[in-house]
DNA sequence: CTGCATGCAAATAGTTTGCATGACG
DNA sequence: CGTCATGCAAACTATTTGCATGCAG
């Protein structure tokens, strides 16, 4: 990510190498606000304007996965940048990748069947886990 | 969908009945502001309040799905309220519902993966349309 | 030392809420 | 005629923008 920052022409500042290291460490696909506040803990002055403009910087280089949530607010993963499925849970908001083995052939199937140039596809399953359940 | 409102002891006036017909009438899958707009025309005092207000009693009834679009705002689709696939163009902005036969059994299949009980499964594909590529 | 990044505050946009008036049943 | 719905305005929330100051390269 660092490498990739620079080689655009961006500045590595501290506030920038420190959410960085939160989106590539945390596999919870934190919001807006959650890495905020784990920013804060760092560097207490920061404001939410630099999460914004850092994240919109990285999901337009793709270093960053930018997920819609229901009507909540949107969660990113620095992880797997490339889109995959999500499966979230109603009752603990527990939010997770899901491995879907068919998914990658259902893109070539999508684009013959449709005619479409497939940019993304995007799909969220929302439900009730088997803890909750 | 009157008879449904009416059933759960919701008033039918004038209001609803014109967003019922609207939501009934339209393939386009408007937003809350389209829908407004085309509820204005005929009722010119109107409020976007009453849209929203009647858009969440719909939506919870299930005579209306809920379609989250990338970031712009949500958008409503009265003719099928069962959660179905959605194919966008990035450049026409066309969006239109897509028929994607093995939907259901997916469904059971994830089912069975995850071990979780599913309530919706939103599908959203984004790409460039055959006319405008 | 030059320009981009930051952080604050103000602005914006979409949606929700409170409340007085009005209309459905 | 009682109650619920409407429509306005204000409140609210999330995000974006403008701008003066500060720091990376």
């Amino acid at each position: 990510m660092c490498h990739k920052l620079k080689e655009v022409g961006y500045k590595l500042t501290p506030q920038r190498l420190t959410i960085l290291k939160i989106m590539s460490e945390r596999t919870d696909h934190p919001n807006p606000d959650t890495i905020y506040s784990a920013l804060k803990m760092q560097l207490p002055t920061t404001s939410p304007a630099t999460v914004y403009k850092t994240l919109a910087i990285l999901k337009k280089l793709n270093e960053v996965l930018e997920i819609q949530y229901s009507n909540e607010r949107n969660r990113y993963d620095g992880i797997n940048p490339l889109p995959h499925p999500h499966i979230s849970c109603i009752k603990c908001h527990n939010f997770s990748d899901l491995n879907l083995m068919a998914y990658e052939n259902l893109l070539e199937k999508m684009e013959r069947q449709t005619g479409y140039k497939i940019h993304s596809m995007n799909l969220l399953i929302e439900g009730v886990c088997p803890d909750c359940q």
